[in-house]
DNA sequence: GTGAAAGCGCTAACAC
DNA sequence: GTGTTAGCGCTTTCAC
């Protein structure tokens, strides 16, 4: 493995030379970068990341913390990370929470203190206020996804309005007994995404007249078959059956489908269904859903990192960015059938 | 942030001990130990791996690279070797490949050489000779996961032997018109996973003394909208309908289990449908399945990899690891009805 | 079992 | 625009 003396040697330079050459750092001629690119080529040399981090306090790395990575949501958001990192040269170290809780601490008091990263993205994940102080003592950016963490630069998405979009979708297309799958109280505790999805499916009935019907919730995990146990129970009932569910997520939407399906029901002639993220197989499946992107969410985080790294010191932007989100029609809903 | 200058003051011993007592390496009394270590926690000290490194040579970071992030198999070896890393105290870096070609270049160019990494970890990658020379050259153990590559540790499963065993389950069951969804050409590229997967499959037909049919051949994406579709094709006929089909992946046994719904048929009444894989949803779709079993594929890519780091030359084990499968019997296989 | 001191391979003042 | 030099914060010989 070359070293930057050597580089420095061939090219006929100091190391110093070589060091703002490769780097873009301070001035360096034209002619002398050329030589030292050339040099460096030559050898195969590239910078060791400890040394010159040891020297600058630059990691040119970020931390990701994430709490699951075999859902598409996640796995989608870290992919778009991972792709906004490589292509500004920077690194990605992941810690993954999905163990059990001793994982979550030891990574906040050992591994993102050792002080391999310049900064920390955190999806989905509400931090303790202990959390975010460890981070911000050692003056590391710290940028949530999907938060609110309190006095932390988050990238939210309006759960409210997004659950109003797609209930307004059915409302408007003259559905009134409305049914709602949401999440159980144990996903409530990171992110309140349960509970204002269903404030926002609560708000557009109530807005548009009608009033709520406990009757009509049924709780699920967000995964498939947690929707299609939920939506067995909704749809069921032989009398005052529901013309529409609304499912908190696509997963949960899928699971519906295939319930109404499996109790002989057509979709959308017996029932809608919409859901919300645009799933991978949203498509697929004919799924109405409110899409939110992921992935963008993903490199957006990195750019708002990344710019918090440079000394510039602009304005430091707003601490919580609201993400697009669309309406998504597809064929799984309909106006509801006379006969229902 | 504290230094091990502080730590060693207040300790009441030199740097040196610190780091001994710290990092276990090194002769400590057990007394200063415990010092030390008290000492550490009053300060919240943690060791700056660059520092560490840099000195050291050892960087407590692992490199994986892996091609995709959001389907089933990749991020459950991921996790899994997320676990068995973070419970060692080491970092993982990831280097996914899901974009241009153009990514998997920086990588082996200039990410993977810059000391960050102890180790790399391939999983379903077929690395060029280029690519392991460059990693070898410095002296960075690698395993591959899903190889094999030639020259390199790899975990890899019996692909050839997995789609044998699954259908030489079919055969028992009494169908002789057996169909296979295999993967496109494109998909054999870095791992001969198609085409073992179809070796297995007609193998098993040979030795039981049946012809292998082309017609009852049709390849897929591996997804389950590919399955799907080629599931219709294979179920459209009128007349010889196969009365079992093989997928490579689960994903693409689930999608034909819903376009056998989708055309009336009933499983495993009309068509027994096996997978590969035991995803997820396997068990919620009732599927017949080899389970292979990706968390663990992760976890043991780790632990080799550690073995490998340690300065005891013990025996280095063999080149090629066989990884366990395992045949789970569900609802989507059965005896072919008789009037079939 | 413990301490002193010499680096690890770079970067960033500072001088020129 | 370029070279000189003093660290960055640890680990590791080597004495004791």
């Amino acid at each position: 493995m070359a070293g930057i003396e050597e580089v420095a040697k061939l090219a006929g330079v100091s190391t110093a030379t070589v060091s703002r050459a490769l780097s873009g750092r301070g001035p360096v001629s034209e002619a002398t970068k050329l030589r030292v690119v050339a040099a460096a080529a030559e050898l195969g040399y590239v910078v060791s990341s400890n040394a010159s981090s040891l020297a600058s306090g630059r990691m040119r790395n970020i931390g990701v913390v994430i709490p699951f990575l075999d859902r598409w949501f996640f796995s989608s958001v870290l992919e778009g990370a991972q792709h906004a990192l490589l292509r500004n040269g920077y690194d990605l170290t992941l810690y993954n929470l999905s163990g059990e809780g001793s994982e979550r601490q030891s990574v906040f008091e050992h591994f993102l203190l050792r002080q391999r990263v310049d900064a920390v993205i955190a999806v989905s994940l509400e931090l303790t206020e202990a959390e975010v102080a460890r981070l911000h003592a050692l003056d590391k950016p710290l940028v949530g996804v999907g938060g609110p963490i309190p006095g932390v630069r988050t990238l939210t998405i309006d759960d409210v309005a997004i659950s109003r979009l797609a209930t307004e979708h059915l409302l408007a297309l003259g559905h009134t007994r409305i049914a709602h799958i949401g999440g159980t109280h144990e996903f409530d505790l990171d992110f309140h995404l349960p509970t204002n999805r269903r404030l926002g499916y609560e708000a557009a009935l109530v807005d548009a007249g009608y009033a709520v019907d406990p009757s009509l919730f049924a709780p699920a995990d967000f995964s498939i078959k947690g929707g299609y146990h939920a939506a067995k129970q909704l749809l069921g009932v032989p009398r005052d059956r529901p013309t529409a569910i609304f499912a908190a997520s696509d997963e949960m939407a899928i699971g519906s489908i295939l319930a109404a399906r499996d109790l002989g029901l057509s979709v959308p002639g017996d029932v809608s269904i919409a859901g919300i993220d645009d799933h991978d197989l949203a498509d697929f499946f004919g799924l109405t859903t409110v899409a939110q992107f992921p992935r963008q969410q993903g490199e957006r985080a990195v750019e708002i990192l990344l710019e918090q790294l440079q000394p510039t010191d602009a304005p430091p932007g707003q601490a919580d960015t609201r993400l697009p989100y669309e309406l998504i029609v597809r064929a799984s809903t309909a106006r509801p059938s006379p006969s229902a």
